[in-house]
DNA sequence: CAAAAACAGGGTATAATCAGCTTTTTTAAC
DNA sequence: GTTAAAAAAGCTGATTATACCCTGTTTTTG
């Protein structure tokens, strides 16, 4: 009297913990496992051999292709493929990185098995799954985005325009003409921001900037 | 019986609306409004001259001071008031934008009063507050941060190695070295990215690369 | 007025840019 | 397998730009 089963594959490179899960799950009336893989080369190369899953159980670590990787791949060949990623870490990292890989949802290897089917069913019907861990990581990333300064450099408005100019093609001298300055003034710039940027090119210089988010490209 | 009251203030630049929902939240007994504002410079005005709430309603669309600037505000001078977003708008650009500016939650004026005091509740608690509205639209921007290329040029793996080692300080005969190659092929490299990329420059070339996304800083 | 900051000059060594050419390695066709 | 074509790697030599000196002048500012 159940509804249809949902198909979901298991890609993991720990063989008993693929297996048993893959027990567990199928023991569940929700729940079919097609396949299961070692890794992400392995997965595409079942992926072809089997019925399209609606959804792919994922670990992150994993030798030759890694869970990144992985999800990425899926969500570029089969982007309709649902994938939630299981895994031992709770930090940020790995749950922001799998997220932005394409993954609609994070649980980890130490929730229940029902939590895990709720998460399933969840994912296959509504794309992600988003429960109290993952909400926090998101917010904090999305929030955290922008800040994150060093040590702040201090630039004035002119070492700011010549930084400006200096993101193209445009000579020093060209620049110092742009800025109705002698060339010389403009190396006067240069050699200061090359201390406070603690670099001693014009390529550095313009990486330092960026980082510091003073200039944008 | 009733453990302390959450002091909030409501920032909104409906009266009717401000008040309604003051005196609704005052009914509860979980709630003490200790004051309200018409607008982000009105809150800023008041909030000196009463007690620091917990939490602070937020509407966006205010007069003179927006809800994303009031509460850019209030993170900056104090950061450990939650602001939670109280808006008509269930767009992704307004909740996104909310949430960047520092907000902890995101509800919507035709919420129940219930699960309005439930997310106060919540965000006083945990300083944030996730529901099934803001969870998507979060998962969404945080995997469509990243695409948006150009007509993609293709670069091979050396000359991709080669981009990544002009983001720095190296001189070409260093990045020779490194790549075990002569110096003369990392001039033929450049030459040839030169082109691909329509510059003159090893700045106009870590630029160009960094605009499409092959390197990363 | 004195000190600091910004601007400007001359000069040199090194690195980057550019053009034109040879050799080696790969690829693919025969 | 041979071989022609293509691609990658290597080279010479010259020009221009960059990086780094030291020094002096003007402007700002306390």
């Amino acid at each position: 009297m159940h509804p249809e089963k949902i198909n979901i594959a298991i890609v993991d490179d720990h063989t008993l913990f693929r297996q048993g899960l893959a027990s567990l799950l199928t023991d569940s009336d929700k729940i079919n496992v097609l396949f299961d893989a070692e890794n992400g080369q392995d997965m595409i190369k079942k992926i072809s051999l089997n019925p399209i899953p609606e959804v792919i159980l994922m670990d992150i670590t994993m030798p030759l292709m890694d869970g990144y990787e992985s999800t990425k791949w899926i969500k570029q060949n089969y982007p309709e493929v649902k994938v939630l990623a299981l895994s031992m870490f709770e930090e940020d990292k790995p749950i922001i990185g799998m997220l932005k890989s394409g993954a609609g949802g994070y649980m980890l290897k130490q929730s229940k098995a029902g939590d895990l089917i709720d998460a399933i069913t969840g994912i296959a019907k509504q794309s992600f799954y988003i429960n109290e861990l993952v909400s926090g990581k998101l917010l904090r990333n999305i929030q955290n985005n922008q800040p994150l300064k060093t040590q702040q450099v201090e630039v004035n408005t002119n070492e700011l325009k010549f930084l400006e100019l200096c993101c193209s093609d445009l000579t020093y001298k060209q620049i110092a003409d742009v800025m109705n300055l002698s060339p010389h003034t403009i190396d006067n710039y240069r050699e200061a921001l090359f201390q406070k940027f603690d670099t001693k090119s014009r390529t550095g210089l313009v990486i330092a900037a960026l980082k510091q988010d003073l200039i944008k490209i």
